[in-house]
DNA sequence: GTGAAAGCGCTAACAC
DNA sequence: GTGTTAGCGCTTTCAC
């Protein structure tokens, strides 16, 4: 059977064998300058023969940071969210940093678990998606000695560097498409209003919808539960149940979206399916596939990881310029040729007035 | 601007302001059961007025180890490897382990980087997805000695605990319910043999067709490059170039066939879209939507997550029982029952003779 | 340029 | 039951 490995080759180990001190063996570790090309070459060599790995918990621990990031998010399964976190990983991994991983599971009580463990491992910064719009446990004093970042979901009160896309922009544009389009009744499946991407969204619907004289439907809006397929599926089915139903929605994700168009492909043969469209935030890999959908808000998932990561690393290097920074990422829409009107043109300006301000 | 915060509270001030030693502070903190109620009070007290926050680092160079799971994977913006992570996570982090991730961005070299940097950081333990078959850089001395499970990609010659699925199996089962629906000429279309899933894909499909007495048309046989989705969508629309097509295809991974329904989509409007039938791998949330598609190799990948955990953790806990042990996962068919022959039952006898045996 | 020594915050003998 | 003490493996003054 398997048996632990020796004690591994320390510092110490190295200094004896190239006969030198473990202040030498440190500095070539360390790439210092004052060490003669002789002796560290001798060094090396021991190091090299022995097998020797440096022990960065040890080194952490002297030097009082880890070179780690920990990255907090409401659950791992989530492309959007993957996206965004492949994208960082390739700037820290460069920069020598590694990422550790919790995830929240939708729960603002586990949220608060896993920002604990991170503050024990002492990580030199944080990534947060945060649950909710429950701030508090973001207020402590020992996270705030720390750098951090809130990505995608805007929290009221927090004092903190964020970086999200223009959920409202998002909306308006794609509204206003629909609108160009025809549509005059538009509603809008969305999410519990705690989640801050659903409030801020069905903020920007109510805007669009007011902007083009439009009446909102109370009936046919939903703003309850998870923004999951599960939700999405079941709007729809219970959309389909009233007479006289608006053809157009906004819906607020690409989870709602997915579970939406799902129920009615299972429902409805090819030929037979209700003449629905959809218009949506997200566009992922498969989203080509959503037959509903005219229009679609493309964030900019790569730029806005890299954005993250070079922003915290800015912050790690001390460098406290435009604190609290809040980057806005103007999302760009998508037509799906094959549904929608190809020729409209974003962002669509208002004929009355000025179109409204993008701060970018 | 932000100012670094203060020194971090350490035992030793807990233990000055709650008047007893550090010992004591640290027998409370690890619930030590010699301690006094009344001292533990006293030491709790100080502790939450003191804002203590335990020191995870020291702690793990004096244990020598970090409660901590390394994991590797070839992307982290894979739907597949992300469901597995997120189960993995729910049981380790009930046990106090947390998860440091890295991606090996699809390249040997940096897969030997990351182990490198996983073995740095003292992780007690390995999840690895590896990037091809390529297994020298796991071999290492100082590797052996932690506990490692490799996922979903089978390494030939390698002695570690495997868990994945029986790609065969799956393979077989779809490419006979494609036989009995009455496809004579079955296509593949997969990735380079040097990605151990394809490879063992491509066996199940060899196999298959050999049982079933059709001819592999060599034209039709797609084994290049990545299993992306550039690569499903440009070899689709090189079959379809081709006069006298196969009308069914096996698809070797999700990814493929996201690229090749696209194509489909996009190029050709809905009355107007060739009659191709598409079985494949993997049956994913959106996996609904592929219209092509009439079966899918669902792997479980809730309970391979899960399974990795535990056995990890098993061996974590000294338990090497069964080393080293392959877990072989029996996938699931999902009919797609919009366009598929609903009433085939799987497991799929062979008429002729007993079905081939899985160990599972 | 190199070595000796102190100490990062913690745990675990070992005394008492 | 509680305190004293010796490190875990490393970095970093400070002498030489």
């Amino acid at each position: 059977m398997k048996r632990e490995g020796e004690n591994p080759i320390t510092i110490r180990e190295v200094a004896r064998c190239a006969g030198v001190s473990i202040a030498t063996v440190s500095r070539v570790i360390n790439d210092s300058l004052t060490v003669t090309p002789k002796t560290r070459e001798k060094v090396s060599a021991a190091m090299i023969g022995l097998g020797y790995t440096r022990n960065e918990v040890a080194r952490s621990l002297k030097i009082r940071h880890t070179r780690t990031i920990g990255i907090i998010a409401p659950e791992l399964s989530n492309t959007f969210f993957m996206e965004v976190l492949e994208s960082m990983e390739k700037v820290f991994s460069q920069r020598g940093y590694t990422m550790v991983i919790c995830s929240s599971s939708n729960s603002v009580e586990e949220e608060q678990k896993k920002l604990q463990v991170m503050m024990e491992r002492t990580v030199d910064a944080l990534v947060i998606i945060p649950v909710s719009d429950v701030s508090d446990h973001f207020q402590g004093k020992m996270l705030s000695s720390i750098p951090m970042v809130i990505v995608d979901r805007q929290l009221p009160r927090l004092h903190t560097d964020t970086v999200l896309t223009d959920n409202r922009y998002g909306v308006q544009q794609v509204i206003k498409a629909l609108v160009q389009e025809g549509f005059t009744r538009i509603g809008f499946i969305g999410g519990s209003l705690h989640i801050p991407t659903a409030k801020e969204r069905y903020a920007g619907y109510l805007n669009a919808m007011e902007e083009a004289n439009l009446t909102v439907e109370g009936e046919y809006v939903f703003l309850e539960g998870a923004m999951d397929q599960k939700s999405g599926y079941s709007s729809i089915q219970r959309i389909l149940q009233k007479q006289d139903h608006p053809q157009a929605f906004f819906i607020a994700n690409d989870l709602l979206h997915l579970g939406a168009t799902t129920y009615l492909m299972e429902t409805f043969s090819p030929g037979n399916r209700p003449s629905l469209v959809f218009a949506s935030f997200d566009y992922l890999s498969y989203s080509p596939l959503l037959q509903f959908c005219h229009y679609a808000v493309f964030q900019p998932l790569e730029e806005i990881g890299k954005s993250v990561a070079e922003l915290l690393l800015r912050r790690l290097d001390d460098d406290w310029e435009g604190f609290p920074q809040q980057i806005l990422f103007k999302p760009e829409i998508k037509v799906m040729h094959a549904n929608a009107t190809p020729q409209l043109q974003f962002p669509i300006q208002d004929s009355g007035k000025a179109s409204s301000q993008v701060n970018c």
